[in-house]
DNA sequence: ATGATCTGTCATGAG
DNA sequence: GCCTCATGACAGATC
């Protein structure tokens, strides 16, 4: 049996070569495609396999197509179509560009507002630390520090360069604040833009902050054994908490670089707000948190973190002494930080890909190989010759294919094949010769169906059966039965007697227990007509002969059991498909997720963008601001606010920042 | 030799 | 009641 595998294997393989060589391209998608009607009819029974067996289609047309359900050539099958589908839907995803906007903010160590809140798990932003004092080559890097203020930086365990003062200067709008506590003593006097420090004291969502943080949980439930392991590889996390490590960054602890990085992005994300980008506002909540009034008793949670009712109190350092220039605001958790950090979603939806599409480097490998082949064929073709000789439609559709489908057990089988004998397109004179001699029993006809099948699975079958080895190259087993009729076969006339032998053993031996139960009770017609011809023809067709009680016993136990045999086929071929259909159902539902996820990436990141645009403004109109005597407003010393009906106002700084801490003390109070 | 799997068979119930 | 089919369970065959 092996033996034949590997024969057809190689053949299979030598042909798909020959056929490459000569021009003649093999494509796998419409050879799978193609492939797939009839191989789902196998999978899924062709219409007979799944209804009353019918007996004017007893003949398997699968055209040769036919794999076993249970047949490895399936696995294969599925397999290489689902890697198929894999590749494919790499397509489909756009791996988002990451960008980390790095910027080293450092707090004043009067924050003290910061120091409160460590425990909030959220991105802690200096509200007025501009000042880069994280080495003395701040100067040296500012260039590149510039540059990667505004490139995208995919590798996110690069080193966050150094921000300086004048960096800031240059790009007061587009703050990734990186929330730091570092020591007070150490920040350089004087680096202070005070425009900058609101919009790193802390942003307010658009968005609900419970419910970001649901979304977030939610995402990283379903990522939290490959997220949490990665994360705190590139975040440097605490292990077994993803989210603190993503969101936050414990007050004193000495910057990581690579996590500075990390956190600037994140601090980038939460600064940008909606203030005035007329989509956001359109946003309901967006426009509601817009409109808070300076009544402390309005402000909410989110006014902590992305206090539009008081842009004092963002974009200003909530603590204002003498020296406003030199401290570093109250470190705000920002809740769309952390979930709109690019670096953090991107990894959340190529992890969520990977995991749900099961698509490792192993099996792309594998796939790369098959593709890569010059036969052209994706499909392990090594099995192939198994598919072909165990062929289940034959048995879903035809009851003479049940009995042959069993290949491995053709001694056992039950019946021949009845709508077989042609269906093989054997036409062996000796073999009937042979058998009839054999057998000894009136009307009794070989079963040249299991010839067919044999010579498919046993090359050395085929050998000693000479006159068989066409049945390899053509496919008339798929010719009428009446056509190739065993018992009108003439005798054969070219048979060698040496072979006869062999012949008759091994057809006594594919004969069924019925089969040989049947011969020796002399019972004068096949065992297939006994099992599929409909009742009436059955009753009519013995009523023809004077059969005894024993023989007729055994004849209904014959077709009782036929029948059987096939219906358990078939409630086997069902049950296998069940769990292929399932098994597809979820591979499906893990897409949906996966894209559910991207969806939702995009979302963020879009959602990112257009608070990035809003922050720009904000430095823009406070910029073009000028008092009585033409000259800007100081930003330490003012700060924009929306009132109620929807205007912006530009309210003293310190007043600003009194609401900024009393929103502050909202969330805390919440959460007691 | 042994366990897993395949396959045929029986018993039973339903249509 | 008979026939057929579906299916769980079992056992032998096969890998």
């Amino acid at each position: 049996m092996l033996s034949l595998k590997k024969y057809l294997t190689e053949g299979l393989l030598q042909f798909t070569i020959l056929l490459s060589l000569i021009g003649v391209r093999v494509d796998v998608d419409t050879y799978l495609t193609s492939q797939l009607p009839p191989l789902r009819e196998i999978i899924l029974g062709p219409s007979s396999a799944y209804t009353q067996t019918q007996f004017h289609n007893l003949r398997n047309t699968l055209d040769g197509y036919g794999i076993h359900p249970k047949s490895i050539d399936l696995d294969n099958y599925f397999t290489a179509r689902r890697l198929l589908s894999q590749v494919r839907a790499l397509d489909r995803f756009q791996v988002p560009t990451t960008e980390v906007n790095a910027w080293l903010v450092h707090r004043d160590p009067e924050g003290s507002v910061s120091g409160s809140q460590p425990s909030s798990g959220l991105a802690l932003e200096s509200s007025s630390g501009l000042q880069d004092v994280t080495g003395p080559d701040n100067g040296v890097r500012e260039s590149e520090t510039e540059q990667g203020f505004s490139e995208d930086l995919e590798d996110l365990g690069a080193v966050a360069p150094p921000v300086s003062g004048d960096l800031t200067k240059e790009f007061p709008a587009d703050i990734s604040s990186l929330t730091e506590a570092v020591p007070s003593e150490s920040e350089p006097p004087g680096l202070q833009n005070n425009l900058l420090s609101p919009l790193l004291t802390g942003t307010e969502s658009p968005f609900d902050l419970e419910q970001q943080w649901q979304d977030l949980m939610s995402i990283m439930e379903m990522q939290a054994m490959e997220v949490n392991t990665s994360s705190e590889i590139l975040y440097n996390a605490p292990p077994g908490d993803p989210l603190s490590t993503n969101y936050s960054l414990a007050p004193n602890t000495p910057i990581n670089q690579n996590v500075s990085l990390h956190q600037a992005s994140l601090g980038g994300c939460s600064q940008d707000f909606s203030l005035f980008s007329p989509e956001v506002e359109s946003l309901p909540v967006a426009s509601s948190s817009t409109l808070l009034p300076l009544v402390p008793s309005n402000s909410t949670t989110l006014n902590s973190t992305f206090s539009s009712t008081n842009l004092a109190g963002l974009f200003f350092p909530p603590q204002l002494n003498g020296t406003a220039n030199d401290t570093a605001g109250p470190e705000l958790p920002d809740p769309l930080g952390g979930l709109l950090d690019e670096a953090m979603l991107d990894e959340i939806s190529l992890m969520d890909l990977a995991i749900e599409e099961g698509f490792n480097s192993v099996q792309a490998s594998q796939l790369e190989e098959e593709f890569d082949s010059d036969s052209g064929l994706s499909l392990d073709s090594s099995h192939s010759p198994s598919s072909l000789s165990s062929s289940e439609g034959s048995s879903s559709s035809s009851s003479s294919s049940s009995s042959s489908s069993s290949s491995s057990s053709a001694s056992s089988s039950a019946s021949s094949s009845f709508s077989e004998e042609g269906a093989v397109g054997y036409s062996s004179d000796s073999e009937t010769l042979d058998l009839e001699e054999a057998e000894g029993a009136v009307g009794y006809q070989p079963e040249y169906s299991k010839f067919c099948r044999m010579s498919y699975q046993d090359p050395s079958q085929l050998s000693c059966l000479p006159y068989l080895e066409h049945v390899g190259h053509n496919h008339t087993y798929n010719m009428a039965p009446s056509a190739l009729d065993s018992a009108d076969l003439p005798p054969p006339s070219s048979l060698k007697k040496g072979s006869k032998e062999k012949q008759a053993d091994f057809l006594d031996k594919q004969m069924s227990r019925d089969e040989h139960r049947a011969r020796a009770m002399k019972i004068p017609f096949t065992n297939d007509k006994i099992i599929n011809l409909p009742v009436e023809e059955f009753n009519e067709l013995l009523s023809k002969y004077q059969l005894s009680e024993a023989q007729l016993s055994l004849i209904r136990d014959i077709r009782r059991r036929g029948k059987n045999k096939m219906a358990a086929q078939n409630c086997r071929k069902r049950k296998l498909d069940t769990i292929l259909n399932l098994e597809r159902d979820v591979e499906d539902l893990q897409r949906d997720k996966a894209r559910l996820l991207r969806e939702k990436v995009e979302f963020l990141r879009s959602l990112r963008q257009m608070k990035q645009k809003v922050q720009s403004l904000y430095q823009e109109v406070f910029g073009r601001l000028r008092d009585e005597n033409g000259r800007p407003y100081s930003p330490s010393q003012y700060a924009l606010q929306y009132a109620g009906d929807g205007s912006v106002l530009l309210i003293p700084r310190t007043l600003a920042d009194q609401q900024a801490r009393r929103q502050e003390r909202k969330p805390k109070d919440r959460r007691k």
